[in-house]
DNA sequence: TCTATAGTTCGCCATATGGTGAACCAACAA
DNA sequence: TTGTTGGTTCACCATATGGCGAACTATAGA
């Protein structure tokens, strides 16, 4: 599955900006109309549609058009998707049996715990 | 906390490329050196040194030299803090009152679940 | 109908990203 | 001492990203 590799690809990428993990915490409380969901940042427009479109090809959101104005929500699966590679991984992390090893071989290579 | 957010910046760009998510997969199964971790890849080690510097630069992974060999590890409470915003955000959306408010808006304005 | 509002699109720009090849340094090993 | 190996650094390149302002479209409201 190549494709899982994409989908976490532009997952990761769209939360890896402080503007669009706003979007995504202030979506979480409710729908809300693009000019609103702009409202809190500096930058202009085009920029912050920048933003929306990132998340919506990331399937974080989705957006629907109703007269002029565009409704964004969040889909949570999508967030629960990245939510479950981490704790997959985490999962690897703590079921090793031989993390033993790895903890002799951080002794014969001891390093500086700054 | 400012800082708290280009943390996790780093942290999801990290995580936002194949090569990179495959490096701290291997990784947690044991520490390897750069060599035998750049194996699996196409790419030339220059490249490779630059996907290795994101990951330290994130704090995913720690590295140190002995001799000519540079070794590296996971520091998995990385890994933990990424999942720790998804899993506080996923509680935000799981423990709102008014999702119901949300699904009405959902009726109001029906989407094609495409 | 006229106007203000919500979005959209376009061309432009600076910087970041992800890759290359070539030259280089430092440690083992013979 | 002389290779060979593991890493590193450098200059360079193409493309992606994130921002801008200006011009445009389309709907809502007066």
């Amino acid at each position: 599955m190549v494709n899982q590799q994409a989908a976490l690809d532009s997952l990761f990428h769209a939360l890896a900006d402080p503007t669009r993990r706003a979007v995504v915490s202030r979506l979480l409380k409710g729908a809300a109309p693009v000019k609103q969901l702009s409202e809190p940042f500096e930058m202009g427009l085009p920029a912050f549609l920048k933003h929306l479109s990132v998340l919506e090809v990331s399937g974080l959101i989705r957006t629907e058009k109703r007269g002029r104005v565009r409704t964004c929500r969040v889909d949570a699966e999508r967030l629960a998707a990245a939510e479950g590679w981490l704790s997959q991984q985490r999962a690897l992390w703590q079921g090793r049996t031989d993390r033993l090893a790895d903890f002799v071989e951080s002794q014969t290579h001891p390093e500086k715990t700054e």
